[in-house]
DNA sequence: AGGACATTTGGAAGCGCTTCCAACTGAAAG
DNA sequence: CTTTCAGTTGGAAGCGCTTCCAAATGTCCT
């Protein structure tokens, strides 16, 4: 019995008779034998494993439950296959080190790239590494070949509509960082359904995708435009920000000013009153993500994906 | 040149003149060499990446912001390492079994391991595979050699101690999961201090950590003792579900029901009102989970860590 | 200058698997 | 009873690194 039949019989590659097979399966169930996936990466030259890598300042962004969400949809992808799911927090410069180094020694066989801010170095990283990769969400400048991203101009504008349907006309913004796809997107397809409706941005005042900088923006706001009566806040974070500020001013949701945010977290369902927002898949953008890749390993050449918002009607509109 | 010589300087060991030192990195430079992390993996039968494994039944479970906290702690202790980090989310039983495959084959170098119901599975798994393996939180038969916990037990009592000490009396409790150790600990700590101060539990429900069975015990709580005046709920997601059921049936938070969660994870401070509740540091756990990991696999033998808690106090009580 | 010792060097043997290829088997065909 | 061919079988050569060990070189002292 020979290296060349177990190898056959484990990988139940053919030309092995079913006499040989079976002695095989009691051999290594005897021996206790164990294969050693390392031995097995090093001579199929592939490792089993994909990377997930997040950038961003921020080395605690990853705690934003959106990724956590994400996180499960590829999981969930990933568990019909034999890949395993390597997280890289690539916040820190020695963090991008480590994953670029992850990526020069072909730790992994692809990735998932999501969270680029205007010039990511992350984005280099990767183009240079020549893995596949699938981004989650596209970069500001140039679009990958592949990318999961969900329709955000759309869903901003079927938002403003929504502000703009009931009755509102003095309405602000409270956009996300510019230097963002997500950011600009989001703001564009609020002043698109605003123009075509004949209205300007009654104010706009930009944050940072964090609850803090949606109440220091919604400040601001009322600073500047007293009598405003409706707010679309690119995030839910954004938005409860906002709500937090109007309700310490006394300003009453939805009869004196609406608010409208964006993602349909958790977090939108536990505001007071709770919020009006645009739903993104978000869990399905991790699964899309995970399923884009697999295809890409098996050498066939998906097309991007653009997942459809749909506006969820609360309390806060 | 040798292959010795450039792997001594690869792996700057001693034996290496100044001389040739330079030589290989001129080499490496000129060739654009790059070594493969597979093939170093198999000579020195260690693979660099370690794995965070979680288990529940639901697969969704990773969704709670909770996890994303311990995420991030491990994470920026790996940094300080070459290690990587797996994350194996093994609720289904094809997740179970890759993750047993994972072990089996030697994927990883060790592992952390969290959210063990009574008899879990994955308890198994992990004695059997023999790997260095370090707990989140105790499992609930047999305490393993190496953990990470907060003190739950403590953190209870003092939650129901400030409870008590700011003049409530018919204080009553929603306990989480029995058949864990977090269940149980909790329980234990509120009971403690209950019977401490010469007081009886006024009514007890058990839920399952979710925010909506936090909200159905509430219901059943005030149904059966509708003069409670206070509520001890073992996690913030319960705290939460509580706090809605009250504000619904009319109950003044605090005035007429004082209600305290157990976390002080995000969700606490968005409720209406905000909530107060034991901090558990878990960003801290995550880190010391991999500590302790990194710990055990250069040969120490860390000792066993409990975390402190802490009150909060904010507007619920 | 010669010997004792420390340091540097690279050849070669693994690490545990896959896979090419040549050799072999047995059954069907001539 | 050969010939042919499809299907099996295992030897051997990798995959790309580390590390043991023996040989070579260098250093210092008398």
């Amino acid at each position: 019995m020979s290296r060349t039949a177990a190898s056959r019989v484990i990988n139940n590659a053919p030309h092995v008779s079913r006499a040989k097979r079976d002695a095989v399966h009691k051999a290594i169930r005897e021996l206790g034998y164990t294969p050693s996936r390392t031995a097995r990466a090093l001579a199929t030259q592939r490792t089993g494993v994909v990377a997930f890598a997040l950038s961003g300042d921020d080395p605690a962004l990853f705690a934003d439950p959106f990724f956590a969400q994400v996180i499960v949809g590829i999981s969930a992808a990933l568990e019909e296959t034999e890949l395993h799911l390597l997280l890289c927090l690539a916040a820190s410069d020695r963090g991008q080190g480590r994953f670029k180094n992850l990526l020069r020694t072909r730790g992994v066989d692809g990735l998932m790239v999501m969270a680029l801010r205007g010039d990511d170095p992350l984005d280099r990283i990767v183009a240079e590494s020549g893995l596949p990769a699938v981004y989650g969400g596209r970069p500001l400048h140039g679009e990958p070949s592949w990318y999961v991203d969900s329709d955000n101009r759309g869903g901003a504008r079927i938002a403003t509509e929504h502000l703009i349907g009931t009755g509102h006309t003095r309405i602000a913004a409270i956009t996300g960082l510019p230097d963002t796809e997500v950011g600009q997107s989001r703001q564009r397809g609020f002043a698109e359904a605003m123009a075509l409706a004949g209205l300007r941005p009654y104010a706009v005042e930009t944050g940072d995708f964090t609850e803090a900088s949606g109440a220091a923006a919604m400040t601001a706001l009322l600073a500047a435009r007293p009598d405003l009566d409706a707010v679309f806040a690119a995030n839910d974070n954004m938005a409860a920000g906002a709500l937090r500020v109007l309700r310490d001013r006394g300003r009453r949701v939805p009869q004196d000013v609406a608010v409208i945010g964006f993602d349909d977290l958790a977090i939108a369902s536990h505001t007071q009153p709770r919020l009006t927002t645009v739903h993104q898949p978000v869990q399905a953008l991790g699964r899309e993500m995970a399923r884009m890749l697999i295809a890409l390993l098996g050498d066939e050449k998906p097309s991007p994906l653009i997942l459809p918002t749909r506006l969820v009607v609360r309390d806060s509109t």
